[in-house]
DNA sequence: CCAACTTCCTTCGAAATCGAAGCCAAGACG
DNA sequence: CGTCTTGGCTTCGATTTCGAAGGAAGTTGG
């Protein structure tokens, strides 16, 4: 069902190709499921030089899920299918600083009414997903030590979530959710992914031999590496001079602000540079040199396949630039080999992508219950 | 066979819980590879409140490993069983620029005298591991533009020992050995590690998930990342002031010929540091601080469960203390909070063993073989 | 010492999985 | 336009795996 469902197996032979199983196995157990009603056959696929493949899909009954992903201000909220791909999206204004209770409680409202509005009422929600912009510690889905989230430490998010809405509940780091999804999306092939999310601050999620790197859950911090530079600012973590203290879309902001120019989400940062404004242009510049040297030592230790660039600064072309070409100039030869330094494909959809995706790999236990009726 | 082999398996019952079969199906396996002398019934284990189970091992006839670990100006050799457990080790002089023919034409040799001189002229070789102080391509087994190896560069390291003892060759960078080593011996219950050889150079080993992670062939180096320094100083991969450069053995050792105190092998700064010399002590905490400072970047970023110091300058204690302290202070909290820093506990065993892990999990083609009869 | 419990291991019928054989439906090719 | 080849899918008997039940061999605690 994970691999119909994330898109890599279309057809029952390519089902038992993927899956080690017999040829004959996989007919019972499509069988099955198409009884249940959770696969549909659909017309048929692309010859590969014989016969042509009846093609397989998740039925539309199967059910949908309900994905939230959280920023500082703001939530992209989206009903998918089960694999994660977006039914319906809807933006929602939103302050994470005015604590875990209210927010949770107003985005698990609009979730349900972003359902109700697109006709997906009857069908069975069965999972939520949550992205947040902060540490999540998988085993307890409680929020860890975040710096830009006040109220919300060691806030049983999960467990808050579950007891209202009653369906199983994902919990994670917002970065990782894009680097799932990033993965899923434009490249499944690959095993070894960095993904980073340049935004107001600074996020990193890895994945290794295919799956999320959690560690013991704080994996994937890059934003507090100490970097060396002229001045000295002070980072909330206690340290001076992190990563996010001098190149994260706030430390851009704050900069930009010394200047006399006002900016207000990292977005605008990207229309001022587009638009030749030389002080952004400037800034980004050097956030992309600082980035990209923390980089480095990373993609010398890790030596991923690709290196994804997204998150709302990954428009600023010039910033992209800077990376790309520190990288290819100080990492080993035998690092950037071959190596792929693209930005986003998946762009906002990707945590949604990667919320579904990681709900089929880890609570996928509703299945057994249908499938017994 | 594979849990037996390395130790974390020694009854049916344990099989059964580890491996996921059934206990029925378990036992039907053992008898199979019991009369195919694969394994032997050696008395009962401890009881855990219950019957006691009958403890299982490799039989001795199941055959042997034969290991070597090469460094710049010596190999060491072992014989082992078929998990790396050495029955028979030596040391062995040789000069690894003289090339790849000649050293590995001499390491083999030596080898199978090895075996010969402990009895075990009988017992079949199963495998040949064979560690480097450079990249390998795990594909095609391969040294790959390797610093400190002339006439070493792409030459097919794996085909040239096959053919000439025709059993299955495992080629593996050292401190990926050591690494996989480390992990099965001492924390064996741990997923994610990061092991530091810390030698002539320096070299890194990461287990994630359980494994060892060798990205696209280069993962693990930390010896080229760009540090800051007063003094600028060219590396050998031509750019200036890499870690190996100012921090590396071979790096110390030329700074204390700067002071005119002469050093042939990293284990004499060692000694140097043990008798209070205060250049070699200032020497090694600088290099402590230089290390500690890249690793705390990766510490971060991986989060592991363990950090463990290897090598023959790892018995300098400043120097791990200072590394040590270094992380401590300069580490996110959510990094340092599980976070184990340990000195090696396998020693230079830890490569003998992890050749057989590794060869266990890769090559285990022969057991079908014996099992066929 | 004995009863109650645990754990280890095997037995045996039930269920799942496999894989060879064959049928089906396409494209390739003369 | 028919034959050939290729890949998709199913059928069906053989094999593997499972799991409940039970015997074996311990520990624990009165």
């Amino acid at each position: 069902m994970r691999l119909v469902a994330t898109g890599r197996a279309e057809s029952r032979a390519e089902l038992a190709r993927l899956s080690g199983l017999a040829a004959s196995s996989v007919s019972l157990r499509v069988e099955q499921l198409i009884a249940a009603g959770l696969f549909a056959e659909e017309g048929a696929g692309a010859s590969r030089g014989g016969r042509r493949p009846r093609r397989l899909r998740l039925a539309r009954e199967a059910g949908v899920l309900l994905v939230a992903d959280l920023g500082a201000h703001h939530a992209r909220l989206a009903a998918a299918d089960l694999a994660g791909t977006p039914l319906a999206v809807s933006d929602l204004a939103c302050d994470i600083a005015v604590g875990p209770e209210e927010t949770l409680t107003a985005v698990t409202r609009s979730l349900r009414g972003l359902a109700r509005e697109h006709g997906l009422a009857d069908v069975p929600v069965r999972g939520i997903g949550i992205g947040l912009p902060g540490p999540v510690d998988p085993a307890t889905g409680q929020v860890v030590s975040p710096s830009r989230m006040p109220g919300w430490n060691d806030f049983p998010v999960r467990d808050f979530v579950t007891r209202h809405a009653g369906v199983p509940v994902l919990v994670e780091n917002d970065a990782n959710l894009m680097a799932v999804g990033e993965h899923r999306a434009s490249w499944p092939s690959l095993d070894n992914l960095m993904v980073i999310k340049l935004g107001s601050g600074i996020g990193c999620g890895v994945i290794v031999d295919g799956r999320l790197h959690r560690g013991r859950g704080a994996a994937g911090d890059i934003s507090h590496v100490r970097i060396l530079s002229e001045a000295t600012v002070d980072c909330s973590c206690g340290h001076p001079d992190c990563l996010e203290a001098h190149a994260s879309g706030a430390a851009l902001a704050a900069s930009l602000a010394g200047h006399g120019i006002a900016v207000q989400h990292p977005s605008e940062i990207v229309d001022l540079v587009a638009d030749g404004v030389p002080q952004a242009t400037s800034a980004v510049r050097t956030a992309g040199r600082l980035i990209g040297d923390v980089l480095t030592g990373l993609v010398n230790f890790f030596n991923p396949d690709a290196l994804v660039i997204g998150g709302s600064l990954s428009n600023a072309e010039p910033l992209v630039a800077t990376i790309r070409g520190v990288i290819y100039e100080r990492c080993l030869p035998l690092a950037t080999r071959n190596l792929e330094i693209a930005t986003s494909r998946a762009g906002r959809d990707g945590s949604v992508l990667g919320a579904g995706q990681l709900m089929l790999e880890t609570s996928g236990a509703w299945i057994d219950g249908v499938l017994e009726r």
